[in-house]
DNA sequence: TGTAAACCTTCCCATCCTGGGAAGGTCAAG
DNA sequence: CTTGACCTTCCCAGGATGGGAAGGTTTACA
């Protein structure tokens, strides 16, 4: 099976196939006389798991780690249990931080009347030296103090055209 | 002032300044007479501006438009206001994302026995050619088939020793 | 059979944001 | 005057993915 049939069967674009091969992540694929890829089956059973994995936001490492515990048929359920929980925990620690935002530029957003005078509490907000030291934005301070940086689930959603 | 009681001053480090400055994000700083960059109140100003648009999930160049806006005496708050809440939208779908990942994990690792023996529903939901198509997986796949890629709120969180 | 389209290969580049570090100049304090 | 703390520029790294060029191969069709 070629690279692009692989990637089809498996939902890995042919460009991150050979990006993962390149990384150690997949075995260096056999090549076939003409110098193309070769996959079989069990090539695209690897590919679609790492699909998974990384569509649950575990980075390429962390997936690297899964595969190999599950190459490991002696492993223990636990140790993969604890694995993927504490994959849970960093996800939801970006959660909170991501909400943490939200919140506070709704309630920034909610005294702004929203109309044409230019008087806006969101900019008087960014503008202000202390800002974000207030009562409700306790928490989104105590979370933005950590230093964000994590493999796992680099998350980033559509852009919108307004945005770019 | 110097780029290092800036940096201080404001949050923002010296090395993120230059690269702001690079980027065109900040106006090039006015260099003394040896050559190094001097910053005045109003700098510092705008690099706490910076840093708290960051803070808030801001892409870089949402940054630079949030700060034009501020410049520009005579907008509309209801400009802002608008692309604030874009941005609480982007926010949210991520949050959306990641919720579901957990919901995901949390399930599979609900059915894991968690103990010494090597059966693992969760690796074999990763190895299972169609995981992830059933019911309570539905929403998840549902995110998860959009693109995702914002520029705005690139979040990651710190990293776990275990993860690495 | 010829030719064009659809593959495949490698290699480089860009993104986004941030930090590390080298090599070298400058300044302030002892 | 020396030492250490600054500053300067420049290059490199990552994490994950895509774009695209330049070139070889295979396949499908007229």
């Amino acid at each position: 099976m070629n690279i692009g049939k692989a990637a089809e069967a498996s939902g890995v674009s042919a460009k991150m196939i050979r990006y993962y091969e390149s990384i150690g992540l997949l075995a260096k694929a056999v090549r076939r006389e003409n110098g193309y890829r070769d996959y079989d089956e069990r090539d695209v059973h690897d590919l679609r798991f790492i699909k998974r994995a990384r569509t649950l936001g575990f980075s390429v490492e962390a997936t690297g780690e899964l595969l190999a515990l599950w190459r490991d048929k002696s492993r223990a359920s636990a140790d993969v249990k604890a694995f993927a929980m504490r994959h849970v925990s960093d996800l939801e620690t970006k959660i909170s931080e991501l909400q943490a935002m939200t919140r506070t530029l709704r309630h920034l957003a909610s005294h702004c009347h929203g109309d044409a005078r230019p008087e806006c509490p969101i900019l008087d907000d960014l503008a202000t030296p202390g800002a974000g030291e207030t009562e409700q934005d306790a928490q989104v301070n105590g979370v933005r103090a950590r230093k964000p940086r994590v493999a796992g689930a680099q998350i980033r959603s559509a852009r919108r055209p307004a945005t770019a």
